[in-house]
DNA sequence: CTGACTGCAAACGTTTTGCACGGTA
DNA sequence: TACCGTGCAAAACGTTTGCAGTCAG
């Protein structure tokens, strides 16, 4: 289990042990929704506040320390943040797996379509996982 | 100004004032907050209820008139249903717009790599319009 | 005329805030 | 020891619901 007590620190954060459990928690589960995060956090401090969850995961998005991932049809989710990539979610089961897209070319011709400067993209892909898309017969 | 009395009933829904005012305002405005809608509401009825903007918005989007645009670091705004499109959103003044992009390739590729049916995409791209581009010097 | 829609007020769920206490560095 | 972080309670938001009156079809 990797010990982010370093990372924290460098992002100027304490390393409390509500802060790293958050952070093992993402870093297990890789995408994990608020109350998912809540009821986790609950097994392993029973008296755990929301705000403190709360508190936590809006002081580590301002750091970048992890991100905000906006599903189209549903909740969002957080993530620890890791190198660049974009998102599948299934449809059926809601489980989300990332993957590395190439979008340069698009963005190249989408800039000079538009004049519009790209310093980033969000994609989510939607639809059925393997073992969902099975399922379905 | 499109007349969208026919459309709504199409989606077997009553054509009221309010709901023909919300339509006009997105087809004018292509991309609209909540609260920019409520304002805009304001001034064409001056008693119109927020609880009335929700109930329309929900039911418009339960029947796909209508679609919710989640925005990376914002706001979600709300435009017609129309066909399958992407959108760039300005950093600097928040301005949207939309785009169409190719993504068939990248589609096939990740569905191939990943076993992953992909039935829908959804694409933000953040930067600078040209409008912002030029003043950012 | 009837069911659907509106506006109001209240309820609800989610997120934020203030404060006293406790823990990290 | 000095802050920073936690937990609690209350407050603030955003959204939904119930209901009585009104309107579109």
């Amino acid at each position: 289990m990797k010990n982010y007590t370093n990372a924290l620190r460098a992002h100027n954060l304490k390393a409390t042990p509500q802060r790293l459990a958050i952070i093992n928690i993402l870093d297990l589960n890789g995408h994990v929704s608020l109350e998912n995060l809540y009821t986790q956090m609950l097994s392993k401090f029973h008296s755990i506040s929301l705000a403190t969850i709360y508190k936590n995961i809006n002081l580590m998005l301002e750091s970048s320390f992890i991100q905000e991932v906006k599903i189209p049809q549903g909740k969002s989710v957080y993530e620890l943040t890791k190198s660049k990539h974009s998102h599948l979610v299934c449809e059926s089961c809601f489980s989300i797996e990332d993957i590395t897209i190439d979008l340069e070319e698009i963005q190249k011709s989408t800039s000079s379509k538009t004049q519009f400067q790209i310093d980033s993209a969000t994609v989510v892909f939607s639809g059925l996982c393997e073992h969902c898309k099975k399922k379905s017969f």
